[in-house]
DNA sequence: TTTAAAAAGATAGTAAAGCTATCATAAATA
DNA sequence: TATTTATGATAGCTTTACTATCTTTTTAAA
């Protein structure tokens, strides 16, 4: 027996399922290969329909423009992770060591070992650390937040301030702690690529200080005075 | 005798420098009107054209494209934000004092008191937290960075840091720690706004709030074992 | 004060991006 | 086998993102 995660997706972020069909799941698949390769702002749908061998209208079919291409495939990153958080922290009774395997989750490259779809997971983790923030930046957050297409965000962030929280009830900052870890493991991340001289990780470049400082950053805050 | 404050831009930013007339004083001050109401995506410059009452090829003959506007003003905005910090901080000799300084005016809409420019920093310290990361999240960071695009947020990063370990010189990520403060002042405030439920400021929705968490945060972190 | 050079305005044009529409064909399903 | 449904192929339209050229105005040097 094989299982296969299958991620439930908001029906309003695509005109048709991308997972009912080859060409569908071409679309997420390349999609991911082809902003990675070349960035949200030169990737086009023209571009897009060549890699995969399909037509500009073939894609449009699928999805309304890129935005909500984007919103996709982030909504499906932070859906996908909360159920790797909740995966692998199953069993573990301390709350500390739970937040700790949740920050080592986010600010490290995942081993993609559940092989869940065609979307390559390490891939997917770079493209959300470059572009990820630009699903909700812009002057739309308001009727795409009203369309619930943060909700896979948000509910992570709840969890993970739930956890926040079972550390430390007298906390005071919980979910803002939260988008804290989850914001900076990535921004961590990015800063330590391109401008190093904004991190302290310049010269060893590794993912493992990234997760220390944030350690240090989350654990220093919730100790219990 | 009047101040006036002159920010010393980076030359390869601008084509022509619009500090120099006065169309290329109202292209910085109505872009900065512009992307505001538009958000980043949505300005054009020849809507910047119409709104200033000119042509596109006029703007052209100062900006290579709108990447490099942003640019242009994310750098100034930062310039001026750690001017604004140095002659705020100054005679202040407890670091403490002074990163609570930094901190309030990194989360708080700035109090024009200097009347510096013709930019509106009230409008532009919005823009900078809707708009501003998406100066450096491009392909296109690495020949930015070098040609210096980024240096004045690193300096004010630099100088946050140092602020850092004049408080507790033990203390491992200055660096990261600044840029996690920069950041999140602005993020928190945008996520208060447009998605509170990732924070725990949704109802007062004040910075006051936002200011509150991060001296937590830091003073926490900083504080001697 | 004249003259020339520099800046701004006016207009045109091009390639690519971001769509929408239509018709034919292939594949799946009833 | 009939009929929906998905895909492919092609066309076309508007907007964005530029570049080029020519004229007029402003500024500054001779």
């Amino acid at each position: 027996m094989k299982l296969q995660l299958q991620i439930n997706m908001n029906d309003a972020l695509f005109l048709r399922n991308p997972e009912s069909s080859t060409l569908g799941k071409n679309i997420l698949k390349h999609s991911v290969a082809l902003i990675y390769q070349l960035g949200f702002e030169s990737f086009t749908f023209k571009k897009l329909a060549e890699d995969i061998g399909t037509t500009e209208a073939g894609i449009y079919r699928y999805f309304e423009n890129k935005h909500k291409l984007l919103l996709y495939v982030t909504a499906w990153y932070w859906a996908w992770l909360e159920f790797l958080i909740v995966f692998q922290t199953n069993n573990i009774a301390d709350p500390h060591v739970k937040l700790k395997k949740v920050i080592h989750l986010l600010a490290s490259p995942v081993e993609d070992e559940l092989q869940s779809n065609d979307i390559n997971e390490h891939l997917l983790h770079h493209i959300i650390i470059a572009e990820g923030s630009k699903a909700y930046l812009t002057k739309q957050v308001a009727a795409d937040n009203q369309q619930q297409f943060f909700k896979p965000y948000k509910e992570l962030c709840a969890a993970i301030a739930s956890i926040i929280v079972a550390c430390n009830a007298q906390y005071k900052y919980p979910k803002s702690l939260a988008s804290t870890i989850i914001e900076m493991a990535h921004y961590q991340n990015f800063f330590m690529q391109h401008l190093p001289s904004l991190t302290d990780f310049g010269q060893a470049k590794d993912t493992a200080e990234i997760i220390a400082f944030l350690e240090d950053l989350v654990f220093t805050c919730l100790k219990k005075k």
